[in-house]
DNA sequence: TGTTTGCTTTGACTTGGATCAAAAGAAAGA
DNA sequence: TCTTTCTTTTGATCCAAGTCAAAGCAAACA
């Protein structure tokens, strides 16, 4: 978020600026709760998720380090927020930092830019919920997981990757059930697209290869 | 768009608005295609969709009047874009509206409002594709039409909205197929839940129990 | 007026993923 | 070391929605 901050911003941010900490599995804020703060993500992984009356579940968005939460100009948490893995967030009181985005209209674009690149990513994602099967669902996502690793790291074809989700997790996330991630992931690891290493490690061969599994029009798809 | 533009924000963008006319089922853009302007629908309905190798399709967004199309700092359209009715676009030149976006830190903020807005709806659809059942699928789409007009017009608990889609796109809108959803709607209609005149046009008795039929969380959910 | 063309509905059958159930690991604490 | 607890895997069965196929229906055209 402060990445492309000038400098005379950047101080502004430091003052009204503090940190929190959450443990795995800990609430950062529940829907419909008052929420007066904005944050982004310094270490750890959050997801934004959705629950209906009966309890089914949807993960709405993953938060990974520099992603931005919460919306200025509204008060309330539209979704529940729930560390995933132990998570530092850095925080900015909501009065102050709206003020700053009148002030500041780097900050102002800079926060669009990001909007739109969750919009791009939820719009991907209600293909793979749609039309996707398991298969290509599971794939779709480690193949993401690993291209924001590599994105990083310079493009390599062979690639590992930490998976910050449990099954059940992946299976909210995926629109499946925890059974059928559990049952998918053997699939691949029969078919050798991926390789296991202890219960959160996965090694992936060839990246190429998981794409064309993941039903990805192959080639490019980098827009900018 | 220009609703909340300033008297003069609006003289300005006066001069480097174009209108355009689209037929039903023509193509706006294609994605992938250079896009050197932005717009919005001033009347007509026009669908986001996307499509992968074997032709599965996935409708992403349905842009209503008002909606905006195109983003700043993008040269190619992300998606396919399509004229569901006839359509009219006001439409700007990129170059222009980029340049005034950042004199004018109103255009910004009130674009970065309405990104938000498209953000927690493209949400609201993942929960949607990820969870609801095919019932619930169509009873969610005929009552977020349904509550879209009458936001226009005063709440009323029974509504007339006429449906601007074709099975088939209401299919790839839902991620089902045209058969389920017929079929859906033939349910509907047994159950008196609604009534239909004509190919089009839904009568709604009670907008509650349709929410209802929708497994949304009943009551509220109005946030902003 | 009959014919084409594009939806929409309905029926019969199949299937991918859900559900239910149980066992097998793995880490944490006693 | 032995529980306890949490997570993952595997198996057996079921069902909601998909697929394939055939009518219906209504507007548009000739």
């Amino acid at each position: 978020m402060c990445a492309h901050a000038a400098p005379d911003e950047l101080l502004a941010l430091e003052e009204i600026k503090y940190y929190r900490n959450f443990c795995v599995g800990q609430p950062v804020v529940w829907a419909g709760d008052p929420m007066d703060f904005v944050a982004s993500v310094v270490t750890g992984v959050a997801s934004l998720t959705q629950t209906m009356a009966d309890g089914r579940r949807q993960m709405v968005g993953l938060l990974l380090p520099s992603d931005f939460l919460g919306r200025p100009g509204r008060g309330q948490a539209a979704y529940d927020v729930t560390a995933v893995t132990d998570l530092v967030m850095c925080c900015f009181r909501k009065k102050p930092f709206e003020a700053m985005m009148v002030k500041t209209p780097h900050i102002a674009h800079r926060l669009l830019d990001m909007t739109l690149d969750e919009l791009d990513a939820a719009r991907e994602w209600m293909l793979l919920l749609g039309r996707k099967r398991a298969r290509e669902k599971i794939a779709s996502f480690l193949a993401i997981l690993a291209r924001r690793e590599t994105a990083l790291q310079g493009m390599r074809a062979t690639t590992n990757i930490e998976v910050p989700l449990t099954r059940e997790e992946m299976a909210d996330y995926l629109g499946l059930t925890l059974e059928t991630v559990s049952r998918q992931m053997t699939a691949l690891k029969r078919d050798g697209l991926i390789i296991t290493t202890g219960k959160r490690g996965v090694h992936i061969p060839d990246l190429a290869a998981l794409q064309e599994a993941a039903g990805d029009d192959s080639d490019g798809e980098m827009l900018s």
